[in-house]
DNA sequence: CGGAGGCTTGAGCCCTTTCAATGTCTGTGG
DNA sequence: CCACAGACATTGAAAGGGCTCAAGCCTCCG
């Protein structure tokens, strides 16, 4: 299986993306990177490691999610090839009490120190790493509004959305149609309902003709009653 | 009126937090800064104006929120004397709707063109405002956890532990008492709940003796049993 | 004194959950 | 090739937590 992106690849879409110079990227180019094939369910990152590494995936799904007491699950956030996974691992303990793979992938890791050296002496690159922190930020209030004040139909639509957007924006789609990893269950901890509402959710998704499903792959067939129903801007995600 | 901090102060804790040096901490003396007094629900940003600065409390409290198509509202944060309150607009377009003083306050603002000349020569600074949002998104994913997966009585009672921990970091608590100067309708869009109900786990909350109201102060008679029924554990605020 | 915003309370409803069972698919081993 | 197990999806019925609607009250302030 070969992975989605390269390491090299990784860095020249964060320079393009942020305008970075041809020494800045040589600077990332040179950083000693730890690749890891990890299985569908591996985690990337525990807890009580305090591996201080940033790390970012070359290929395959993730997500980050917090355990309450009771048992119950809260996904905060789902990782698609390209992304970074621990970012604001570089500072002190984590936020998350998981970090898993929802498929098999390549995760790439950079040592904090390693990182924390190159950057002091680029800043334009720690302002890229900086500004996709207030992205992940920006994508967290977003979800937050989701899940604080929509129905869960909206809820769903939401993501939805937000997945076709990120996976057509790394080339990851197939007409309006894309492969989301996640089980019932899965997308009921990352919309805070329960697997059996998202069954009937996605039931009624169905049968208005929004979305077709088939294994793990959703075929949006009416992309603006979608977004009407989710309401969805995706100018949160900063794109473009 | 007097402003509970300074913006001398306000840098001198910034860079104590961050172990900035003596040159860092002139560099941020040295930015011009803009203070403006505002009245209680007064914009402290608009979405649709492009001023890219940053701005932070010298005094009040102010709330950032997002405004759905259906008229409902969701607040993403609240921000007490000594928060940055738009630090990650240096970057592009916001990412909430609203940014308005809960109370009367003052904010200074730094315009995002002279901070973004400082940072460039100054990386440690930019680490530590770096570091600042990858707290602010902590926040955010804790109250994703909260709003997604706990119950009414355990989203406000999270929500008071928290404020009872962030005031008390800056003073602004008495023994257990504190003031939050929201409203009940404040409070639900904080929680995504209803006022009716946030009224009614208030009253729950003060029936089994957790806490005490007075007009808008909150008195913690219960410690360990508001931070119990919360399930709260102050590490995501990234403080000790 | 009157008005406005905020707080409180009651009653009924509804969206979502819970509980429970059945169906489907896939991989594995006999 | 079939039996079996396990994970996941689906469906029904009933319960419940929070919402909606509505009214009354309180307090502050002009």
């Amino acid at each position: 299986m070969s992975d989605a992106i390269s390491t090299e690849g990784f860095w020249a879409s964060l320079a393009a993306k942020n305008a970075l110079s041809q020494d800045d990227l040589e600077a990332l180019l040179s950083l000693p990177v730890r690749r890891r094939n990890l299985g569908a369910g591996a985690a990337v990152a525990r807890s009580n490691l305090p591996a201080k590494s940033c790390s970012f995936l070359l290929s395959g799904f993730a997500y980050a999610s917090k355990l309450l007491r009771d048992g119950a699950r809260q996904i905060v956030s789902v990782h698609v090839p390209g992304d970074f996974v621990t970012l604001s691992h570089v500072f002190e303990a984590p936020n998350v009490d998981e970090i898993r793979m929802l498929t098999p992938g390549t995760v790439a890791s950079v040592a904090a120190a390693a990182l924390h050296h190159v950057l002091a002496s680029h800043p334009s690159i720690q302002t890229a790493l900086w500004r996709q922190t207030a992205i992940d930020a920006s994508i967290f209030s977003e979800w937050l509004a989701a899940i604080g004040r929509r129905d869960a139909q909206s809820r769903v639509a939401h993501l939805l959305c937000e997945f076709a957007v990120r996976l057509r924006a790394v080339g990851l789609t197939n007409g309006s149609a894309f492969d989301l990893p996640m089980t019932q269950a899965q997308l009921a901890d990352a919309t805070g309902l329960t697997a059996v509402h998202v069954n009937r959710v996605l039931n009624a998704l169905r049968q208005t003709g929004l979305v077709a499903t088939d294994k793990r792959t959703i075929a949006i067939n009416d992309w603006p009653g979608l977004v009407a129903l989710a309401d969805f801007d995706s100018a949160y995600l900063g794109m473009a």
